[in-house]
DNA sequence: ATGGATGCAAATGATTTGCATGAAG
DNA sequence: CTTCATGCAAATCATTTGCATCCAT
């Protein structure tokens, strides 16, 4: 309990200095939703992040345009599965890694090498600027592979 | 003329025999729309492939229905350049490649040297079968950067 | 005070679906 | 002839938008 008070606290206070540094309101909704994508390891939809607001509920409208500013600013990253919905995750504190999504249970993990660090500089030479890039692996994975 | 009937007619017979190859019925919409997809060396969205239907529209419910079946065919791969439209790109005769997309024009070009199979083979290591990746870059190709 | 964020309701727009008809094997 | 694909219209559902109100600065 005095532990989870300290935790929240200190995040709060790094999620304000993001959204100050980007000349942000600091508003509830926004903090709530930063706090929920950092706890959570894997990429969310707007469904999942209205779910696990449990005290008061955000309206979707809000958290919609809440994704799309913190999409635009770099905060989040959006994420295709190649399903129906847009994920986010965050990205302002994690090192750089990609995903692995089974076809059938969809159980997402984590890959962490990025080994495509040289084919962006290939592009940079080519006149590109602010190369960024979005890696996603699927498969089937042992369980579902087993269960046939 | 005659160079484009003979043309025509050679891809006609590959995709009659690609159908067959999955028990899928051969169609005048499913022909139509291969060669759309196959004239083209870019991903495209349901109202490109829509656009491109010159003589005799296909209606969209039919599109729409025809490359759900040919990605679980695996015959198109979906793409996702982050915008609001799903791209659709034939891959049976096409060697591995990915795409760098402007994120101010949208033009789209070819990445072609591909340097993830290290990476696939060390998710087989972990236990996945049947893996495979999607990746896509973005960034500001030099036209647009120049005019900032 | 005041500009911007939120909530609510309504609109939008891509995608899906039900059903009658038509074409493929 | 029988199964399945197509066209059309209607439905669905994620996402966006307009507007009045509220809150952060």
């Amino acid at each position: 309990m005095e532990l989870k008070t300290k935790k929240r606290d200190k995040d709060t206070e790094e999620f304000r200095l993001i959204l100050n540094s980007h000349s942000q309101k600091i508003t509830k909704p926004r903090i709530k939703i930063l706090k929920i994508l950092k706890s959570n390891n894997k990429p969310l939809t707007i469904a999942e992040i209205s779910e696990k607001l449990t005290d008061r509920k955000i309206d979707l409208a809000t958290i919609y345009r809440t994704m799309n500013l913190f999409e635009e600013l770099r905060i989040v990253n959006q994420i295709d599965f190649k399903d129906e919905f847009k994920r986010y995750e965050l990205i302002y504190d994690r090192h750089h890694h990609h995903h692995i999504v089974c076809r059938k249970c969809r159980k997402v993990e984590n890959v962490e090498p990025c080994l495509l660090d040289n084919i962006e500089h290939y592009l940079k030479d080519k006149g590109y600027t602010e190369v960024t890039h979005s890696l996603e692996f699927f498969g089937i994975c042992s369980e579902c592979g087993s269960k046939n």
